[in-house]
Order: C-alpha cells, then sequence, then structure tokens
DNA sequence: GGTTTGAGATTTAACGATAAACCTCCGTTA
DNA sequence: TAACGGAGGTTTATCGTTAAATCTCAAACC
C-alpha cells in the first residue's frame, strides 16, 4: 500500500531523473535548472516541464558533483588562531559575522578552520584547504613567519590585520595608529594630561600601532611622554587586570593618572575591575578607553569608550576582495590589487570618560590582606 | 631557465599523476595515500615509492572529487537565525565553538548558513544543506512550525535548544527550570525575599521553563508568587533595561525588590544600567542574575552571578551525536537515540550579587527630565 | 607437472554534473 | 534544387576519486 503523501525516495533525485521525468536528456535539464542563458536554448514547453519535474523529484544539484565539474567549490575558507581555552573570541565574532553576510550574499559557502598556534598548526592548512575552498580569509594578527611559508601554494589569500606581510596577497586593516591618537587627542581636548597607557603585547603590530597613535598625540600637545606611563599587557581581561594593579602598587602614593587608554577593550576591561578593587570610581576618579568597540564595551557598567574598528565592513570586503580574485571581471585584463585596504576607525565616546576630577588624586595604598593580587 | 626552487605546476597533481610519477597506477597511490588497510595490500617499496612522489608532487586529495564517490562531504552544517542587526550573538559564538573543537577532532569541516528569520527564509535550508552537507545541527530556540515543515529532506538534523519537536531529530537542551530554580534559591538562602524576575519573551520555551522555576523557588520557600513582580522583556540588553525602567516607573514609592532574576545575561546587563541609571548600585541595593553564562557575564563590573549552560559541551555533543547517526557503529544495529539529551546547569556566583540591604528601600521616583526612557 | 593460492597490483565502472561537439529537423535563401 | 542556418535538442568526454572485480605471476602443494 504505498503512501500517495509522503513518497521519500532512498536516494535524492539526480538530473538524469528529472530528465527521465521530463522526457528529455540530463543535459537539457541542466540547462533548464541553471537558468543562465534559458531562453534562447530550449522550449518554453520543454522548460516547463522539466521545471515541474524537478520541483515534483524535489531536485536539489550535487554540490559536489557540480565542483567537480566546473572546478569551483563556491566555498570560501575562513583560518583563524583560537584564544585562551580554545575558543574564537569577539573579535571573530564581529569579524565572522560579517565574512557571513558577504558570503551569503554571493552565494557563497563559509567554511572555519582553527588552529591552535601559528607556529606548529599551521602546516596543517594546506591539507585543510586545498581542493576544498577556493580563497581563503587568514585572521592573522598574530601570524608567524612558519605560518607564512606553510601557506597552502594553490589558493588565493586575504589576510585581516595581519602582522606581517604576505607576498601575493591583499591585507585588510585599519588605521589604528590615528584612531589611538585620535581618542588621546580627545582626552587631552577633555582636559586630561597625565594619560596612562595599557598596550597590548610589544612586538604585535597592532600593539606597536597604537602606542605610536599614543605618543604622537602626547606630542602633538606637548605633554612629555613618560616610559614609566606606557604598561605592557596581554589582550586578555585578566591581564590588562593585572597589570594595572601591578602600576598601582609600584606607584602608590604618587599622582594617579586622570585617564587610561588601553590597547583594547578586553583589557579596559580589567583596568575598570582593578579600579572598582581600589575603590576608584570611573569616570569620576579615572577616565578609562578601550580599543576595537567589540560587543563587551557595552555591556560595562559605566559603557566603555573605545576606537571602533569596522569589523564587521572588513570581513565583508575581505570576502568581496576575495572573490574579485577568484573571477576577475571580463573586462579588466588582471586586476592590480593594492596590497593593503586600510579602514578608517572611529571614535566611540561612552559613559566611562569623562573629565578629570577636579583635584589631583594620588595612588591609593594598598590596603594589608585585601584583594588585588 | 626554468626555476628549480618553485615549480608552480599550472595545475595541482592529481593520484593519477602520483601514480605515473612513482611508475603505478592511480589505484594502487589511492589507496597508499589512504593508509586505511594499508600493510596488507601495497609492497612495501612500492608504498614508499609512492609517498615520495606524492611528497614531491604536493599531492592534495580533491575533495569534490571524493565526496562525489564516497557519497560523504564530510562536512556539518549549521544553521541559525541572527540576531538584530543580522549578527550572530555570544550564545552562538559559546556553542560554536563547540562544534568547531569537535568536527576539527573528527576531522569534518563545517559551514555555517544564518537566515534572517525561521518564518520565510527557512524555505532556502534545503537549497543551502541538500548535497553538500552530511549533516545538519540546528540552533533552534526561536524555532517555527514552518520551519520545521521546510526542513531538508536528505539531512539527518540535530538540533540545540529546539522549541518545538522535530520528528526524527535528537534534540540537545539543558534543564533550565532547575538552574532557574537554583538560582532563585541561593538568593532566598542569602536572605532575599522580594526578587523581581524579568523574564524572556513569553511563548519560548526557555522562557517559561525559567519562569517555572523562579516559581517553584518562590513555592518552596513560601513566598507568594505576585503576578506583578514577573516582568516579560527581549532577549536584547535595550529591552531588559528598558522593561526595567518602566517597571520602576510603575512601582515609584512602593518597596524596591532586593534581587532581580533576569532570564539572560544580556537583559540582566540591561537592568544593571537601568539601575545605575537611576542612581542604585549593584549588589549594595539590588543583587542582580542573569542566565546563561555568556561571555558577556564577565566583562561587567561587578561580574555577574549566572546560571551556567554548557554551551561548548553541548556544541561539541551535537557534532558527535549527529556523526554517530550517520555511520552508525557496525556492532549495534540502530543505534536508538534518545530523542532529548538534557545537559545540568550549574549556578556560577560572581559579585552582583551580596545580602540583601539591611533596610527595606523603596523604588526612587523618576527625576523629572532625567534619562531613563 | 598441473592446480591452488594469494600478495600485489591493474582495470573497469560508477558518482552527478558541465562543456563542447554534434545531430535533426524545418524554413529560408541563392 | 541544393546549400544554409538556426532553434532545439542529444551524445560524448571529462572532472578526480573510490569500490569492486579482475588480472598476473611466482611460490607452494599434491
Amino acid at each position: 500500500m504505498p503512501s500517495l503523501k509522503k513518497r521519500k525516495p532512498a536516494r535524492a533525485a539526480t538530473l538524469a531523473d528529472v530528465g527521465r521525468a521530463a522526457g528529455v536528456s540530463a543535459m537539457a535539464a541542466s540547462v533548464v535548472l541553471n537558468a543562465a542563458q534559458s531562453s534562447s536554448r530550449v522550449a518554453a514547453a520543454t522548460r516547463t516541464r522539466i521545471l515541474a519535474a524537478a520541483r515534483r523529484l524535489r531536485y536539489r544539484p550535487n554540490a559536489a558533483a557540480r565542483a567537480l565539474a566546473e572546478r569551483r567549490m563556491h566555498t570560501i575558507g575562513v583560518a583563524a588562531v583560537v584564544d585562551v581555552g580554545g575558543e574564537l573570541n569577539h573579535y571573530f565574532l564581529s569579524v565572522f559575522n560579517g565574512i557571513l553576510e558577504a558570503a551569503t550574499r554571493h552565494r557563497q559557502n563559509t567554511t572555519v578552520f582553527t588552529l591552535a598556534d601559528w607556529e606548529q598548526d599551521a602546516a596543517r592548512l594546506p591539507g585543510l584547504c586545498d581542493g576544498r575552498i577556493d580563497g581563503l580569509i587568514l585572521i592573522a594578527p598574530v601570524l608567524s613567519p612558519a605560518a607564512v611559508r606553510a601557506l597552502p601554494d594553490h589558493t588565493p589569500v586575504v589576510t585581516l590585520h595581519a602582522n606581517m606581510p604576505i607576498p601575493g596577497s591583499v591585507n585588510l586593516e585599519s588605521d589604528e595608529e590615528a584612531g589611538a591618537c585620535g581618542m588621546v587627542s580627545h582626552l587631552i581636548a577633555r582636559g586630561h594630561r597625565r594619560i596612562l597607557h595599557v598596550a597590548g603585547p610589544r612586538g604585535l603590530l597592532g600593539a606597536e600601532r597604537r602606542i605610536r597613535g599614543y605618543r604622537r598625540a602626547l606630542a602633538a600637545a606637548r605633554i612629555p611622554f613618560h616610559a614609566a606611563w606606557l604598561v605592557e599587557a596581554g589582550y586578555e581581561m585578566d591581564e590588562g587586570r593585572q597589570a594595572l594593579h601591578d602600576w598601582l602598587r609600584r606607584f602608590a602614593g604618587r599622582p594617579l593618572p586622570q585617564a587610561i587608554f588601553c590597547g583594547n577593550d578586553a583589557g579596559a576591561i580589567g583596568c575598570m575591575e582593578a579600579l572598582a578593587e581600589v575603590g576608584l570610581r570611573v569616570p569620576e576618579d579615572v577616565s578609562v578607553a578601550g580599543f576595537d568597540d567589540t560587543l563587551a564595551a557595552r555591556t560595562t557598567v559605566p559603557q566603555l569608550a573605545t576606537v571602533r574598528q569596522p569589523l564587521h565592513a572588513m570581513g565583508s570586503r575581505a570576502v568581496e576582495v576575495l572573490l574579485a580574485r577568484l573571477r576577475p571581471r571580463p573586462g579588466t585584463r588582471r586586476p592590480e590589487f593594492q596590497n593593503t585596504i586600510v579602514f578608517p576607525t572611529e571614535l566611540v565616546l561612552r559613559a566611562s570618560v569623562g573629565p578629570p576630577p577636579a583635584s589631583t588624586k594620588t595612588v591609593p595604598r594598598p590596603a594589608p590582606g585585601g584583594r588585588g593580587s
């Protein structure tokens, strides 16, 4: 007693099945269903029959077969190094959202490769990539030379925030120096003069650029730079917290900074925590500013002033640049790509930055036995 | 003058190329390079020659061809509905990290499909899935009946936090009622009696379960339930903020809650903001607790007490359950899957919850012309 | 010395789609 | 009347891999 309602076929229908059902060859079905130059090649009546058959059989093209024949996977790879705890982070999420948006718009699939670190794990990358993606987006703020050498041969690459140049690839970055300079200049304009910079790890291109921006803003305002007011920390929240605690302990009794500019949002949040732990209020006692404008900047109380990088837009753009390399427009011979595209940053002013306190405060002495280490 | 250093071949090497270079057939190369039952089938000397040739030619298997022949893509799809602004959120990030970890471990690729909404966009899903993934993980807290009907035919499905049952699929969820009950019981144990619940949208299974947990904890402590102390809000930060502002305005002058339990972390952060805006401190005046333990819970100051769902583990498990359905173990006939797997939740106590204030406070009257709407 | 045996390969046939060359009419045109 | 041309298809070859069947030849056995 065959059920008429849901006759679930054991195997998915192929083009040949559709053709047979419509009384034509598989090839005719292929032409119709890809709808490219349909009108001229196939009679309207046949066309209708084929479409009806395809619908009836619930035909879906087999991606693997198509990829094999076309020699294109219609898939973009995204490679990133995972953070502490093996997790991708806020920064990745923002970029990835942009990538997905553009990829979906251009009918490309997206597959994600995670690596534990560039040094060793990068060797796996060619094996993961070759033959299954058309192009690769490399999220590369902490790229290593070994990784660059190990990159896959036959796959075009676009990088985001690359830490070092990759021959033949396009890099997308934001104007971090200008962003940092802008934020510090804003602090100065609001009356701050004693501005501490809690920077990211020395050696990382992004951290260095933000330091340059900080120094440029100081110089422009003729505020002397003190090496002691430039603190190196990691990019994790706890590292920012710890770095500020250490600094405060070292400089107990000396003048308190009026503002703290951090190399990233997570670090800034760590600083806010450290300040709260020693009884200092933000922004009444100290203003705090971050960098990146990740989601986290809006989840603090008070909300964190920060420098926005257009991460979503950068992700989308990465997809578009990659696709343009994949299928060069018929018009242009070989589109000469600029190998760096710089995005502007933008000041995001929120409640964590206020005017400096009326009187100069001093760094509180740590309470014996208290928290804070 | 042929460069010997980097002779970049126009096309990637195929198995036939490797075979030719090693003086054997493509098939022999296939057997060796897949290393399955290698030892018995191929002579050691031949084996070595083939491996050498493969390395020399930088042979990489073509994923499309392999998928076509094997009828397996080695790829798992992840479908999620994007949030406001078309962005995937913290919850997704945590789950996705778990999925990626397990997928990488099992040498599966992962591709992400985003949908604007289940109602209409879900119809695209079969077209996206069929023929390019082996199985689908559906992140489905806001699934709709239309979406369930539109699901792809030939693709096994595992859901996370499904809002409604899907025939033939396995659902992974956490014990939200117990988690909510546990948190509210903890608040009661610390001395709170006036506990406001800012819940998620009515009708969402998760929100309802958390409400049930809240009521169960109250009942167990013989604290009467007041409908006015159950506020419905969205799951966005601003919706939580707005909902609390509205409530505070409505109940100005009446007794202030000692604690607020929110249906999710973002809402809790919104509430913390609203409290700060009317001059109330957390936790001195009001304790606040959230639900989910997303990354955001650790970026607030003070850090947010919350109910942890093991999102990472759930993501990993989803992959494993899916893979088990794909290739049933030779031993068992047809592994009878339980169609719901429940994960335990866990209380995460952080600084946003403290003891209730010594004296009963009242809801402050809104300052005329102040912020707060 | 003829038949087994089996390790060590090779050959053949899919897998499902695309690209390009190739028919087959029928209505025009020279 | 023969050649042409184009609309509407079909056939054939190919993409790179795997599964299954087949071949080959030397050693072992009766």
